[in-house]
RNA sequence: GGAGGAGUGUCGGAGUGGUCUAACGAAACAGUCUUGAAAACUGUCACCCGGGCAACUGGGUCGUGAGUUCGAAUCUCACCUCCUCCGCCA
């Protein structure tokens, strides 16, 4: 959410992002419905002072005059009831239409129409060459028993999946490596998946993709990222400045019902409904630089982890149309996939200035002693099982054999996973 | 699932229809005193929206939302959260 003050004083600012963003929205109708506001507000208010005004004298009139006191307030009240209906009324489209106004994307942000026009500003490692015809994911584990999607959408139905034997010792090895990776510098979370709706609005993610969304018969919905609890864990709080930043390592499982996808990716485990991820997320002080500078840090923190995995990957800059609601400015990382010839995005780093705290009312006092909202950032640390595509597929052996980089070695208890 | 109780500022806590501009206490901060500290004393001690260059000023906020009333922290309804007991389960 924007503050109406800043989107009134820049209305050419906010009008141009919307449209790099290629997101639809009536800026002039918001205005138009925020000068009714303006206005009927302050008759209410007028009214409401006089009404407070003949309320205490009231109080100190003799019976005779008190009489005649509650007839005058009765015809006050009787126009003022019309107001505020009316005004209840703007306040409710009001609030629906700022909910729906875009951030302003960053100036280096590229223009474009959707990701396929995303700038690849980093590639790092040599695509993977093999001297064999190579295998996909699902083909690699299923021989190798780590995987079974047959009976997965026997189970779960369309994009299920069991994760079975060095498949799990696999993914618990990440988990750990991850742990100690970025919970050097993160506090570990293990967060509420199951979250009210509220969390939903705060982040951004509502109103908009509600489909999006599984939802439980109690309208709580299962989140789709740890991002949407562990931003709702500082709602409606104000933070101590010492304290900040927050830095946070959420893990949880993640939920999503991908309706907009239904012919993409129906194979594997690149696009599944149900998965695990750890999550970098920062509350730091309300400064473009300060975001600036963590963005810069938990994107490098995640290519770091990728690089002590020795993976083929590159860095890409969203492009207008590729960001979220909130966010200013995005990078994705996008890992090698040997087998489709291309790279398959596993990370996404975003900040939002105080988009997401002022509608979570997250504040910290600065040392004017002035409330301020907080921004926030978060970036994917590791998703599994869709990190396992690329590590098997690039560590495959022409006997069918996954080779382990060493640092996941250490963790998994072998160097390889052999039939 | 059933029965009952509670929610007031940073914390404790008073207030059950109009002098509430929310008492009082604690903590915190500033000052006086002191070699320094403590104690004591004095003062400050919410947030949101609007008007004003400003001093200041109008409105709102007592868990949330609706309602009753000329007037609501106070009465009614719904919801949220917590506590106690019973049941069920681990």
């Amino acid at each position: 959410m924007l503050d109406i003050k800043f989107i009134r004083e820049n209305r050419d600012l906010v009008a141009k992002g919307a449209q790099k963003k290629h997101i639809n929205f009536d800026l002039d109708g918001l205005i138009s419905l925020d000068d009714q506001r303006r206005e009927l507000t302050a008759s209410v208010e007028k009214k409401r002072a006089e009404q407070n005004l003949v309320s205490v004298k009231v109080t100190r009139a003799t019976p005779a005059e008190k009489q005649l006191l509650i007839e005058s307030m009765r015809h006050l009240k009787e126009g003022m009831q019309e107001e505020e209906e009316r005004l209840k009324e703007i306040m409710q489209k009001w609030q629906a239409i700022m909910l729906q106004v875009p951030n302003i994307p960053d100036m280096s942000v590229p223009d474009g129409e959707s990701d396929a026009d995303n700038k690849e500003i980093k590639s790092w490692g040599e695509k993977t060459a093999f001297d064999f015809e190579p295998k996909d994911h699902v083909e690699l584990m299923v021989g190798l028993q780590m995987a079974d999607f047959e009976r997965g959408v026997k189970v779960h139905g369309f994009r299920g999946y069991f994760l079975s034997g060095d498949g799990v010792r696999l993914c618990f090895a990440i988990w750990n490596y991850a742990l100690a990776f970025f919970g050097k510098d993160f506090i570990p979370f293990m967060t509420p998946s199951l979250v009210r709706k509220i969390a939903l609005y705060g982040t951004g993610y509502l109103p908009g993709s509600a489909d999006d969304f599984y939802m439980t018969q109690d309208e709580d919905a299962l989140a789709g990222t740890a991002e949407v609890p562990l931003m709702a864990l500082h709602s409606d709080e104000t933070l101590e400045m010492k304290d900040l930043p927050k830095r946070y390592l959420g893990f949880s499982p993640c939920y999503r019902r991908e309706v907009g996808a239904h012919g993409k990716d129906v194979k594997g485990l690149i696009r599944v409904h149900e998965f695990y991820k750890f999550e970098q997320l920062v509350l730091c002080e309300a400064n473009h630089e300060t975001s600036v500078k963590f963005h810069e840090e938990i994107n490098r923190n995640t290519e770091q982890f990728i690089e002590s995995l020795g993976i083929p990957y590159r860095t890409v800059l969203n492009c207008g149309a590729d960001l979220g609601l909130g966010q200013v400015k995005k990078y994705d990382i996008e890992l090698w996939v040997p087998k489709e010839g291309k790279y398959r995005e596993i990370s996404s780093a975003s900040y939002f200035h105080d988009f997401q705290t002022r509608r979570m009312n997250i504040r910290y006092k600065d040392p004017e002693g002035k409330l301020r909202y907080a921004h926030s950032l978060n970036c994917t640390a590791i998703p599994t099982p869709r990190i396992l595509v690329s590590l098997v597929e690039n560590f495959q052996q022409k006997d069918g054999s996954i080779k382990i980089p060493e640092v996941l070695a250490k963790y998994l208890g072998k160097d390889n996973i052999s039939a």
